[in-house]
DNA sequence: TTTCATGTAACCTATGATGTTACATGTTTG
DNA sequence: CAAACATGTAACATCATAGGTTACATGAAA
């Protein structure tokens, strides 16, 4: 969306992402919250950031998104009854915690500006490679 | 299966987890593969333990079990073309393997033994309460 | 007033984890 | 040996959930 001078809209950004635009609609509605973008309806209507990119981290966002679960195992049950079961989580609690806090920090140092730089610097590598593909069918 | 004197059966592991007999054996079947259980067939059979429970952990289990993705994102395609998963992979790379090498870190620390003890004493503090709640209700 | 776009509920579908059935293999007991 | 038991495993069924789809209401621009 940065690259783009007016909106996008659900239906372009769902194409980019190969996938609907209901789905595009449901995670920007999110952000929309948060006020990290806009969205206009009807004519020339679409999605526009409305935000400072330097000042919006990836945690941000994953808190805009309803901050789902960053581990694939954890403590299930509230409150266990089986003895085991309280044993094993009491053992893991910290370290569940530990883990997912370093992943919490790192997502809040990347800033989308940082994303989008690298984005810039890895489509001049690309176009750089392409550029080169090219010479080799000339030669 | 520490408590009991002679092999359990897979029925009566399933009973105990509130699963199926198959599903122990599944899981079991990791575990004999590793040697920290033997199963014997027919009458008198079932699971026996064959490890030293001070030298096996949690992370030699979760090995056994075939070390499944501890983490609930990460990067989802090996070289993915678009440029933005490219770099969110690049940002996020370090982050996800140092969370993971923590778990697995913490999973080596604890003790097939520490969870042993642990679920006694917690047995311990349960019989305790129990006993309490009688005296409530002879009083 | 028509066209376009979002907003959202309701439903459909694909996937993976778990549960179940069925049957083969091997072991003990009478 | 035959009957009862228990594991080993394949095949299938079920359930939960993430994602996709349809349908329609709301609002804005041409």
């Amino acid at each position: 969306m940065v690259e783009r001078a007016g909106p996008a809209t659900s239906e372009d950004l769902s194409k980019m992402m190969a996938t609907n635009p209901v789905v595009i609609r449901r995670i920007m509605a999110g952000l929309r919250r948060q006020g990290y973008v806009r969205s206009e309806k009807g004519h020339g209507g679409g999605w526009t950031l409305a935000c400072d990119l330097s000042k919006v981290t990836l945690r941000d966002i994953y808190t805009a998104l309803g901050s789902p679960s960053l581990l694939a195992i954890g403590n299930r049950t509230e409150a266990p009854g089986c003895l085991v079961e309280q044993a094993v989580n009491a053992a893991l609690q910290q370290a569940f915690h530990d883990a997912e806090e370093r992943l919490l920090a790192r997502l809040g140092e990347v800033t989308l500006s940082i994303l989008s730089a690298d984005v810039h610097s890895r489509l001049v590598v690309r176009g750089r490679s392409e550029a080169m593909e090219d010479d080799v069918h000339v030669t």
